[in-house]
DNA sequence: GCCAACGTTGGC
DNA sequence: GCCAACGTTGGC
């Protein structure tokens, strides 16, 4: 079983919003990224937890933990002219971009902010801490999954 | 709102 | 295939 971080701007989507999905679930779509892409297509897999981050918001932070509940399909959105991630160089026959589904499996007792995992050294290697990283979907590793849920119930 | 980083686009 | 221009992300 494999540990991820996924990025949604509290705005549009946020962990509450999941709360409130039915059945607590969600498709990710809107993905336009190949590293990302490539994530959620050929990794992700039914059981894998992904904590939930909250970014370009007032306190960029974890905030939840999810499921992944399906694995990856065609993300339709790309073939809806309508829709803000209409891609039109995207052929429906040969879907080019892809999403999971993901489940609430709760929130966390407290956001981990992420002004607190700059602290630690031991989680220096994340790819979230590096400078400008960009992407919206990123590996966390066993370790660092479980030092970071060790800080949820430290006193701040 | 600013700006750094970096992916994508398109002319050559 | 190079690279400048442009657009987007996201922290601050």
């Amino acid at each position: 079983m494999k540990y991820w971080l996924m990025k949604s701007e509290p705005d549009s989507f946020s962990i509450d919003d999941l709360a409130r999905k039915p059945k607590q679930t969600q498709h990710w779509d809107g993905v336009r990224n190949y590293q990302a892409r490539n994530m959620m297509r050929d990794e992700m897999k039914s059981g894998d937890l992904v904590f939930f981050y909250h970014s370009s918001c007032k306190q960029p932070a974890i905030v939840g933990i999810a499921e992944v509940c399906r694995e990856a399909y065609p993300d339709f959105t790309a073939n809806d002219p309508e829709n803000k991630y209409y891609d039109p160089k995207n052929d429906p026959d040969k879907p080019r971009w892809y999403m999971v589904d993901i489940r609430l499996v709760r929130k966390l007792a407290r956001d981990i902010s992420l002004a607190e995992l700059k602290q630690y050294g031991e989680l220096a290697d994340m790819p979230l801490l590096a400078r400008a990283n960009r992407l919206s979907i990123m590996p966390v590793s066993k370790t660092n999954w479980q030092f970071i849920l060790k800080l949820e119930n430290k006193p701040v």
